[in-house]
DNA sequence: GTTAGCACTCGTTTCCAGCGAGTGCTAACT
DNA sequence: AGTTAGCACTCGCTGGAAACGAGTGCTAAC
């Protein structure tokens, strides 16, 4: 039982799996025979599909059924079969339409980036949004909202903000959060947020700040917004997932929403993503999540310079049209890391 | 076909709903009976129900099944038959726990009141975020993110932020950058978002600014930034609608979860609800819109002193818990409402 | 090694009978 | 006049049997 396919059997499972992407259902022998032109006879085509299936890359639902492609078949396709013919034309164009940066906010362009995954592949979009930990510090600014309550509003590079309400123990004046503004916009310019958390601490020992309660509230403010709130997804185009047939059951497709509002566990996922340069493909239990049974996620992560700052991708069935949606996710995040790269 | 029922057939009526809205299932003359002490016959309750029928509070599915209530049963039900009791104390503590502000952004806010709408209704919450134009103007900040690429942050009152970059005609430095935060912030400083707009226009007459490209530029600048961008919508707990088994026909799913992706006209919706006071309620086709047919929306909205904020509610099933859902939406408004106020 | 032929498997569809919940009508009762 | 018992009727649902058909695996021949 080699691991290693003659070129032959290869032929006849690329066709397999080709065939049960556009149609989603089990192929048997002479499907394969109608759509591809083997010079071969069923018999054949049936006795190399019982050898695929004892190598695990075929299974069949029912004796009387045609085979379906495991997970290891989808992996061996789209890792030596699969040629990536680049992303069409249309397509393209169709992204760099919908994907503009001006006169929005980053939370907005990275949403409307997850919705155009979806729409043009037609799957599922998801994209994880930067975490403000691996980023460049950019601007803090505190504005006060009520007597004692004050928002605090963190700008990191490529424009992502981050801010959060909290309350302080005295009643600071305007021009007090106007100082301490300035108080730490120069004492953090151009740090990473790394190096803004280790500058942060080690000011608030020195001599000079113990004796300033403004200096010192300032540190203890920024100290608290500069907490991460962990990231923020973006799952557009859900709806698209009922279209597929194989999740027509009503008790997968529960499981799926509910996979998909329980963002937490998606989240680390990505996560494991992130490092990874290039275009990362999940299949199936892959992802060692039971809740993603059955589904396929293609990701790529978006960088400015050695800075990755999120995550995007596509999530669809494992019989997904990974020819088609590969080239869509990499452009993407080429196309994305270019217009958060504030030159 | 007096439109008046009298006390009987309204306890009837009411009896009937109830228990369709808790077991979804077309009820019998029977039924009725059986789980409610009326000391009357089948056969009564029967010709009861056939009038009503008659004057269109229920309707058949088919002959030999119960009957169900109308839109306009439901109608009468909430409108004079329906008893609140209040909200239930373990409800109004859960809402409270889940309910914070500390720590968070409005938008995080907004978007675990909607969660936590769902997850105590167990039907789906929803939630319109502020808009701009209705609120008072906080603050105004522009950050440099590139050479000329430049963030611009606008913060009203109650802690709303809106953000947006944007691209400068000439390079500004960031000291000019923090010029024109200044300039603008005094100009415009507790007006609300209608004045400051006005007031905007007023002053590119200014002879002074005409003169001074900083100015002007800073004008131009803020009249982009306070471009409305469209409320924003947060819905979540979408899954507990598949729970619902009225929605168990996969057609009528694909719908729904259509119509929530398709957040406009949701968004029109909640507009309608925006200046109405107290709890407002939409039965199935009285939102007018037919992808929400079968759906009921109950919605309050919260404010800030005479300021509408937003609104907020919960999505069901026409054949939802209103005794239940009515004081939950109404309380959370009302919370929201006080955080919000920043004393 | 490949192919034709054939028996066999097994899910799907169709049809029909029987069941039961619920109604509407009529006639009797208060 | 309103209420009730009785009864025939409707109609969706359930379950089992039969027919169907797609697909396989095996064997024997090429």
């Amino acid at each position: 039982m080699s691991e290693s396919l003659n070129e032959r059997s290869k032929r006849i499972l690329e066709a397999i799996i080709e065939d049960y992407i556009s149609t989603a259902e089990p192929v048997g022998s002479r499907a394969v025979l109608h759509r591809h032109g083997f010079a071969l006879s069923p018999a054949t085509i049936r006795n190399v599909m019982s050898d695929l299936e004892e190598c695990g890359f075929l299974a069949s639902p029912h004796t009387s059924a045609g085979r379906v492609p495991t997970a290891k078949a989808y992996r061996l396709y789209v890792d030596s079969l699969l040629q990536l013919r680049g992303i069409a034309e249309d397509e393209e164009a169709a992204i760099r339409r919908r994907c503009s940066i001006i006169g929005k906010d980053v939370a907005e362009i990275l949403k409307d980036t997850s919705r155009t995954l979806s729409t043009i592949s037609h799957y599922t979009g998801i994209v994880l949004a930067p975490r403000l930990a691996a980023n460049i510090f950019r601007h803090i600014e505190f504005v006060k909202l009520g007597q004692r309550r004050i928002l605090a509003i963190l700008v990191s590079e490529g424009g992502i903000v981050q801010n959060k309400i909290f309350e302080s123990d005295a009643e600071l004046s305007a021009a007090d959060l106007g100082r301490m503004s300035n108080y730490l916009n120069d004492l953090l310019h151009g740090l990473t947020m790394e190096q803004v958390r280790r500058r942060v601490l080690e000011e608030m020992q020195n001599e000079k700040v113990l004796y300033d309660t403004l200096l010192k509230s300032a540190l203890e403010f920024s100290e608290q917004a500069l907490e991460d709130e962990g990231s923020e997804v973006f799952i557009e185009g859900q709806a698209n997932i009922l279209e597929q047939p194989e999740f027509a059951d009503l008790e997968k497709m529960k499981e799926i929403f509910r996979a998909f509002e329980e963002k937490n566990t998606l989240v680390s996922l990505l996560d494991r993503c992130m490092s990874a340069r290039g275009v990362n493909i999940f299949i199936g239990a892959e992802s060692r999540l039971s809740s993603l049974e059955g589904l396929s996620i293609v990701t790529s992560s978006f960088r400015t310079g050695a800075n990755t700052l999120g995550v995007l991708g596509v999530i669809g069935p494992t019989r997904m049209g990974y020819g088609k949606v590969i080239p869509i996710v990499d452009y993407t995040a080429k196309l994305i890391s270019n217009l958060l790269n504030s030159q």
